[in-house]
DNA sequence: TTATTTTAGCAACAAAGTTGCATTAATATG
DNA sequence: CATATTAATGCAACTTTGTTGCTAAAATAA
């Protein structure tokens, strides 16, 4: 059993009380004293098969963290839309926003990453 | 003006005789003796300056280069879907499947990531 | 053919992520 | 509550991916 200790507390919290998604890199400046870098990688996997948060990986292949409402329940899934603003930065999840696919019926879908880049309302 | 180099003529052959989307690591390896791996990454830059190949990144992050048909076409976009298999690791496009997108007014869209993540059609 | 400009090679570096192993902390059990 | 058990951490070392500066070598223009 994953057990919940000050660092993986912390992280979480820093993740929770994000409007936005985090990179490892973010996560490490904000938890300096906390643990080492190692560390945190292997808590965010542990969070992300816990289903506290979700990784979502950007158009240019930064990988980033959300906990998003779904999350917490039970046959949650993670297939919104995220969108990544090219002047802020800032990415975002769009928890209400999902679509259609219209694969061919021997494909057999598990997950998907859409991230749309573009300017954000507060920039543009 | 671009030039056409032979390395720059080779890895755009490798791309374009694939049926599948291939990483700098598969590239390089299928280019041993003919240029240097940041000559790779420069030479994958310029062509995706140049719209003769688009970069796909993957559910994992990791980042692929496919030549579509549209590509060589002006007034192109890559706004299709690409199916990333688990079993047999073959990323591919689908350059007939495109998807709608109902953002809020203020977001000016540029381009997306779409990866979908699962068993592709000969692993199924 | 020679001048000009782009491209290539090489070394060095940086960021992101992984692994092994000894130590430390959290939980379970008596 | 004490201690045994197991999971988590820190640290060092390493890998993969991608970038930058600079000189040498090619490709194209003149
Ligand atoms: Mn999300
Ligand atoms: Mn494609
Ligand atoms: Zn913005
Ligand atoms: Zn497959």
């Amino acid at each position: 059993m994953s057990r919940n200790t000050i660092a993986k507390t912390r992280i979480l919290e820093i993740i929770q009380g994000s409007s936005i998604a985090l990179t490892h890199a973010a996560i490490q400046e904000q938890t300096r004293d906390v643990c080492d870098r190692v560390t945190i990688y292997r808590i965010l996997d542990r969070l992300v098969n816990e289903n506290e948060i979700h990784r979502i990986v950007n158009v240019n292949g930064v990988v980033n963290f959300a906990a998003c409402k779904r999350c917490s329940h039970s046959s949650h899934h993670h297939d919104h839309i995220h969108f990544s603003c090219i002047k802020c930065g800032e990415l975002t999840c769009f928890e209400d926003q999902s679509i259609d696919l219209n694969l061919p019926s021997k494909y057999i879908i598990q997950e998907y990453q859409l991230t749309v880049a573009g300017i954000c309302g507060k920039c543009s």
